[in-house]
DNA sequence: CTGTTAGCGCGTTCAC
DNA sequence: GTGAACGCGCTAACAG
């Protein structure tokens, strides 16, 4: 074929508009150039921005997204028609068994978690334990050392990411030789609030408040507004996420960049699906401290009469 | 085939976890179960939602949803494998001519806007003009007279959406016999504080202003709030989009359901595709006012000595 | 290096 | 009613 007839193959293929099927091409290829991501749900804001930089990166290696939103984890894997419509498998944020890991890659090819981890399987997820850890070291660097931690808790127990952003604050509190103080409440739109009603109600009140989230923070400032006490006049209040809403309520908080999580996680599935050899097939990327204006030094304790 | 041995098959296929590829069946049929939505990025909390409430509803329809985030819009058509790869195509908040949507429509079938509205074209989006004209008429009712609208505007001018919004301020101003004062600047995380820092800067500031979107709203706050102006004290502030913050910030706004218009978009879209006659094929969906704490009647104007 | 052909997995049709 | 064969659009392997 000669390189005129090629140019003109191409103009004619512009003219018409043509682009190849990856319908019919995926199946003799075997791939179909699609990834599918499962996700709980694309409304928050962190779930959101994952899948956001997941679909550039991937968009970026040519390769399509599908996403689905499952809540329940049981019927999930039935619901999708996996086998020979997508070429690897993204979980964001679900609490896997390696048994139903292993059926996904069975069905789906290649698994990659993101903010979770298993033994054994591909995943991209952030320091949560050096994140809480940093804070807390954040709140006892400015003098405090009632330090309280509200997160929230089923009763099914606590995901791996909640468990390792307690386990930070535990570490660093008993570090310093302090006392950890943990309140957890049901997850919801209350639990910041109900945490920090619990917490007023002590008889000290802490003088620093950590929260396992943002979403909990944002709760817990709320309902320290409506009770009249000052952030961080009488009590420092740090979130973890970089919320959008966390600049909005000047929160100091610390910044796990969902967005690059998901990119990250891109690159990685694309290297797999692609046959390359990724570099590493479990990535840890760190975070960072923000801070902003909910954090100051404790008011110096009024000396009794 | 008698039942027993469909019985068994289905036994069969649930064993080695079977699933029909929709690749190979598209092939043959025509149809690929898939629905791409091209959407400026998944991140802001409003296109997020959009999304979450299509596919939802894409999911119950049994579609998938191929999800492409496309900033420029000149190229968007060309990078997208969209001929033989969906069955419709769903542009949300994206301004597209009408020759975009008929060559969109040539290489993807069905075109649907969400956000947007095109003369012909099958779209799903919300009363703007009733929003901003009832969220002004919140004011007037308070006893606002001085009321100020700030929004953003590029300089390719403004979106459709935006303009309906402004108009509804407009005609709601003047309905009332007042005067509309209007404030824009170039979009971005600037904008409401720019406005603020202008509105502040006249003579006789507003009592209230209306913001063109919640995000306008935040940074107005921040400004508010950082030049020691108490909300609603001296200023009643109220947004556009119930964005999470909003209800963080106590603001009062219009509550535009995205995921809402998702859902319902994505019920339009199945029918399109599966072929039934959709009752109507341009929605329009109404807002509604959510009062909150930054809004109030003005201070009593204090009386010249 | 170019042109031809088989067959990927499925739905439809046509013959039985 | 059941079953076989064709072809959807494409790629890979092969023959020229």
């Amino acid at each position: 074929m000669t390189p005129e007839v090629r140019d003109k193959v191409r103009a004619a293929a512009e003219e018409l508009s043509y682009a190849v099927s990856r319908n019919a091409s995926g199946l003799v290829t075997g791939r179909t150039c699609r990834v599918a991501v499962v996700v709980p749900s694309l409304r928050p804001w962190y779930f959101a921005s994952v899948v956001s930089g997941l679909g550039h990166a991937l968009h970026e290696a040519g390769l399509d997204m599908l996403v689905h939103q499952v809540g329940h984890l049981e019927d999930w894997i039935h619901t999708l028609p996996l086998r020979h419509n997508s070429d690897a498998l993204v979980a964001v944020a679900l609490e896997l068994t390696e048994e139903q890991c292993a059926h996904a890659a069975d069905m789906a090819g290649p698994v990659v978690l993101v903010g979770e981890r298993l033994p054994g399987r591909a995943s991209v997820h952030i320091d949560d334990h050096a994140g809480t850890a940093g804070a807390t070291r954040h709140l006892l660097n400015l003098g405090h050392a009632r330090i309280a931690y509200i997160g929230s808790r089923t009763d099914g127990g606590m995901s791996l990411s909640s468990t390792a952003r307690l386990n930070g604050y535990h570490e660093a509190m008993t570090e310093a030789g302090l006392e950890p103080w943990t309140v957890t409440k049901s997850p919801g739109p209350g639990c910041g609030e109900l945490a920090v009603g619990e917490l007023l109600s002590h008889q000290s009140p802490p003088t620093a408040v950590l929260a396992e989230s943002d979403n909990v923070a944002l709760g817990a400032h709320r309902a320290l507004r409506r009770s009249g006490v000052p952030v961080p006049g009488a009590i420092s209040l740090m979130g973890f996420d970089d919320h959008d809403v966390s600049s909005a309520l000047d929160l100091t908080t610390v910044d796990q960049a969902p967005q690059t999580l998901g990119r990250v996680t891109g690159h990685l599935v694309a290297d797999l699906v692609q046959g390359r050899r990724p570099s590493d097939t479990c990535v840890e990327l760190p975070v960072q401290i923000v801070p902003r204006q909910s954090t100051a030094a404790p008011r110096k304790r009024r000396t009794s009469p």
